[in-house]
RNA sequence: GCCGUCGUAGCUUAGCGGUAAAGCACGUCAUUGGUAAUGACGAGACCAAGGGUUCGAUCCCCUUCGACGGCUCCA
């Protein structure tokens, strides 16, 4: 089905919603607002004027939109004046539609189908009850949506039904659904012991175990290799400051809703640090440079703190402490197209030595607006094609954003794909002329004078948190050797093999293999079994075999058997994988 | 923050106006087992917290705390 007419069917559907509610909960108690096709179906935005509808509602009403389909044989369209529009509907939300729609000069449209009668601009099917295969559709679930989607106005229920073609297409789609479910960060972050939270603690405060703090350490490790390797150094700041830094940053003002405050007993006001840039600014400011000395490229990992509403948080992905890997290289404009080069190659490498597909896209200014930015048309439009040079050197093409710039300078965001197709947002490289004004930062140029400097911001993963996240998704929990906070595990068949067992755990131990040796008492099968729940990338069974033989058997959870091989062919497998990082 | 669902042992869940049940995990004993669950026994929860209704509350009501899904798809 093409989609034109796969959209005209979730259409389609939205209207017949609208006539089953209506009909349980009668028209003239409720009002109906809009109802669209989305991605996976549609919904429809009503206000139930005070009366509660939950998920146990859903059955009923479904119920009811099949009764009604068989009647709904055509739809029949009429234009109507405004007057006539204002009058049939009596309900502000329709009543505000109906001028907007007036306001721009369009045709006023009512579509009727089974004696229901809708404000619409058009796309249906011709025949719902042919066309609409009754087990094809599926109420989902209902939600909270401001009319409009601002926070200021009247809460409505949505309803939301997933809908396709046929039934084969709607068990398909739940089916990917749940196969989603079962990569959930939040479920295998539990199952694989990684991180808890704790109501004490509070909420947004992710607490990571001692396997989940093996995780993020080397993940940071394998950034600051990459950085290193560029030249950068590491800083280290407080994590609170006087509210004054903020006000000459500007994000006092900017990010008053989510500052942490602290009142110290002074009477004085600090704030938790929302990020680092304004810290790194006094670090770099700490003394007078030359230009002979730029760039400074400072790295520090650590939490910044925001006051996300409670109801934004979930899992790892939105949180309250966020640990970033942040960078800040501190230069001149000329040096900051060849800063930003290195930064894109560092982001490459980082996320495709995951498998992940980067898709760069160019967040640029609009020249026809240039009072809402900070520099010269000039100064932009170098800083924006040295980016575009980058990304065309890379043998890529970046989605182009007119008018997506910050204020204060353009940016290259990255969109990861992940094993099951999802894009996420992950690290951006910016470019700013804003925060070195603010704080006047320069150096001593070649002519003896002041010149102001540009700051470069170089995040990788972002967020750990939230980049764990993705990583534990897209690889659903199976993290690869150099990763895994256990690495292999070693299982004696019996306890006459344990002291063979133990050699071989040792001798890993000392190469910095992170290993377990598994001498309970208990079966076999069981050891198998947990280290297979556990998602271990190797386990060696260790038996009479292996001892007259002077060897290992070892097994991988990608694959399969591998037999017996040495001892000494073991670590170098090990040792070779884990430097390679595969 | 707002709407909906929800909070019962370490985990996954059952129960439901008369103070709680199961599987896994855990402990003890027996089993000497070759690749996804050997058996028996045992310990473990004042049912998120606080307040109310009731002769009596895990269950009903209120408040708070926390979790999840929405609040971006525009007749």
């Amino acid at each position: 089905m093409e989609k034109d007419k796969l959209n005209n069917l979730r259409h389609t559907l939205a209207h017949l919603l609208a006539a089953a509610v209506g009909e349980i909960y009668k028209f003239d108690k409720i009002k109906l607002t809009l109802g669209p096709s989305i991605d996976n179906g549609f919904y429809y935005d009503i206000d139930f004027c005070g009366e509660k509808v939950a998920d146990s509602d859903l059955k009923k009403i479904e119920d009811r939109m099949r009764k009604i389909l068989p009647k709904w044989t055509e739809f029949e369209h009429k234009e109507i004046s405004k007057e006539e529009a204002t009058n049939f509907f009596k309900n502000e939300y329709k009543v505000e539609l109906i001028n907007e729609i007036a306001d721009r000069g369009e045709k006023i449209t009512v579509y009727t189908c089974g004696g229901f009668t809708d404000l619409c601009r058009g796309g249906h099917l011709e025949n719902p009850s042919k066309e609409i295969n009754p087990d094809s559709f599926k109420l989902d679930r209902v939600a909270g949506a401001y009319w409009r989607g601002d926070e200021k106005n009247k809460m409505l229920t949505r309803i939301y039904g997933l809908a396709f073609e046929n039934k084969e297409e709607l068990d398909a789609y739940l089916k990917q659904r749940e196969e989603a479910e079962k990569r959930d960060h939040k479920k295998l972050g539990k199952e694989l012991d990684l991180f808890t939270f704790s109501d004490l603690v509070g909420a947004g405060l992710p607490l990571f175990t001692p396997n989940g703090t093996i995780l993020r350490d080397l993940l940071d490790g394998f950034v600051w290799e990459l950085r290193k390797a560029a030249g950068y150094v590491k800083v280290d700041i407080p994590h609170i400051t006087k509210k004054e830094l903020y006000e000459t940053s500007g994000h006092w003002e900017k990010f008053k809703d989510d500052l942490f405050k602290i009142n110290t007993r002074e009477e004085h006001v600090f704030a938790m640090k929302p990020m680092n840039c304004p810290h790194h600014t006094q670090i770099y400011n700490r003394k007078q440079w030359s230009y002979k000395e730029l760039p400074q490229a400072y790295a520090e990992t650590t939490k910044v703190y925001r006051d996300e509403q409670t109801g934004e948080l979930g899992g790892l992905s939105r949180v309250r402490s966020i640990t970033q890997d942040d960078a800040h290289v501190f230069c001149r404009l000329n040096q900051s197209g060849e800063e930003m080069r290195k930064i894109y190659k560092i982001v490459k490498t980082f996320y495709g030595s995951f498998g992940f597909i980067l898709k760069p896209r160019l967040s640029l200014h609009d020249p026809k607006n240039m009072q809402a930015y900070l520099g010269t048309e000039e100064v932009w439009q170098n800083s924006e094609n040295a980016l575009r040079k980058i990304i065309e050197e890379n043998g890529e093409k970046a989605i182009e954003a007119l008018g997506e710039a910050a204020f204060y300078g353009p940016k290259i965001d990255f969109l990861a794909k992940d094993a099951i197709g999802r894009d996420h947002q992950v690290a951006t490289i910016q470019l700013d002329m804003n925060m070195p004004e603010r704080f006047n930062l320069y150096c001593i140029n070649e002519k003896g004078e002041q010149e102001r400097i540009v700051m470069v911001h170089a995040a990788i993963m972002g967020s750990i948190e939230r980049f764990l996240a993705v990583l534990i998704e897209h690889l659903a929990g199976n993290f690869p050797l150099w990763l895994s906070p256990v690495q292999v595990k070693v299982i004696p068949v019996r306890e006459n093999h344990n002291e063979y067992a133990k050699e071989i755990f040792n001798l890993l131990k000392e190469n910095n293999i992170r290993v377990e040796l598994d001498d309970e008492e208990a079966n076999l099968g069981g050891k198998v079994r947990d280290a297979k729940n556990n998602k271990l990338p190797y386990w060696i069974v260790i038996g009479d075999k292996e001892i007259e033989a002077n060897k290992v058997t070892l097994e991988s959870r990608d694959a399969g058997q591998l037999g017996q091989m040495s001892k000494e062919e073991l670590l170098s497998k090990f040792l070779e994988e884990i430097k390679n990082k595969k």
